[in-house]
DNA sequence: GTAGAATTGACAATATTTTAACATAAGTTG
DNA sequence: CAACTTATGTTAAAATATTGTCAATTCTAC
């Protein structure tokens, strides 16, 4: 059904969602893209193209409903499914993606975690505890798990991958610092923190060059 | 001096960086752009016309010195220089970021962290205190900050962001869901979690919509 | 209800990014 | 050391993405 649609224009609609969900908050009804336009920066030509990928969502002469397009954008990014996902690592980033209350709101259920540390087995987070590696299959197979969150250091991550797909996963939120290589059916988003850091370093070295700072 | 690079091709420097730290360490001394672009599975002529941007950095018939090309592009990236940092929001997240040793090894000092919750001030992460918002203002003036890291909830980070950059801060990284709106001199690189899993949650429905599944 | 204002969706025009092609320079082999 | 191979840097072409324009439709006010 779905064209291709560009990984562009899908990176903008939770951002899109974002600035709605405000509006809907602030009880207004109706924004044009223009109006929309000056609130995120952005072309209203953008806003509109992005959102026409889609569908033709607005009205001439009225502009959009805030809350419709709010609720086609949740639809488009899949956000009125329910997720159950697990943690595999349950050092310090693993506990925060865990305790953040925030993925069950939008439908991500918390299910499982894993660790291969002994001193972690049985720890909790918002009641949910800490398994050994040795459960991980079965608890894959038997818990209908849509989504693994990868919070392990890069030299376990791409074995572990593997596991994770033979077992069933089709999708894995990726905070290892490597890149996984699974088949084409098994959708990666990847989360490089070091990258983004770099990221800002350029900038601040960028910067500095170019206005002759330090 | 530099011209204008587009932030596409900063964000793939990173990921160069980290192949090319990977062949560092299997000692291999040279490479070509049609190799590393197997390893990397993007194109021969994009290695080059990313590189090229900053100059020419390889050899006609040779390839690339893999020694020269990192230092070369961790220069590009202001890795030689060090960076302190501080946290603001002492919650899960901003501890696990705290805990991230990598970040040391590349440049980046944890110098202090700060939270307004009277029960973290004091505990600590890797013998840095956890302290009082109250001294977030003297503390930057008087200890050389460069990067503030913010990792707390959406409601306090655009107050907080403008008291940070009142006091001298020109780098934030930016973890809470919300844009921050701050002079152009101000580097800011988000990295907004709920729709990095959007976007994986966009990519699920999208694949099974279109391949039959449920 | 009619005239004028507002605003979309579609399309056309730009601009940017990515990929391909190739002349040129350096390396390699016999 | 000459012939051949390799592989860059650069320029050109193709593909994508963004922005601008405008006819058509709906809203709004009188």
């Amino acid at each position: 059904m779905d064209k291709d649609i560009s990984q562009a224009v899908i990176g903008r609609l939770p951002r899109y969602l974002r600035y709605l969900g405000e509006l809907k908050d602030k009880n207004v009804e109706r924004i044009s893209s223009s109006e929309l336009s000056v609130l995120m920066k952005v072309t209203a030509s953008q806003i509109r193209q992005d959102l026409n990928n889609f569908g033709g969502f607005g009205q001439q002469g009225y502009g959009y409903n805030v809350d419709y397009l709010y609720s086609e954008i949740s639809k488009i990014l899949g956000l009125e499914h329910q997720y159950n996902f697990i943690i595999i690592g349950a050092g310090n980033l693993g506990k925060a993606l865990g305790g953040y209350l925030n993925f069950e709101k939008r439908g991500f259920m918390l299910k499982g975690m894993f660790d291969k540390a002994p001193e972690l087995i049985g720890t909790e987070v918002r009641g949910v505890k800490v398994m050994p590696m040795e459960e991980l299959p079965s608890f894959i197979r038997n818990n209908n798990i849509d989504i693994a969150v990868l919070t392990i250091p890069k030299e376990g991550a791409v074995p572990v991958s593997k596991v994770l797909v033979d077992n069933g996963i089709r999708a894995i939120w990726n905070f290892a610092h490597v890149d996984l290589d699974l088949p084409e059916y098994v959708q990666v988003e990847n989360v490089h923190l070091s990258d983004s850091l770099m990221k800002l370093s350029y900038n601040i070295s960028s910067y500095n060059e170019n206005n002759g700072g330090k």
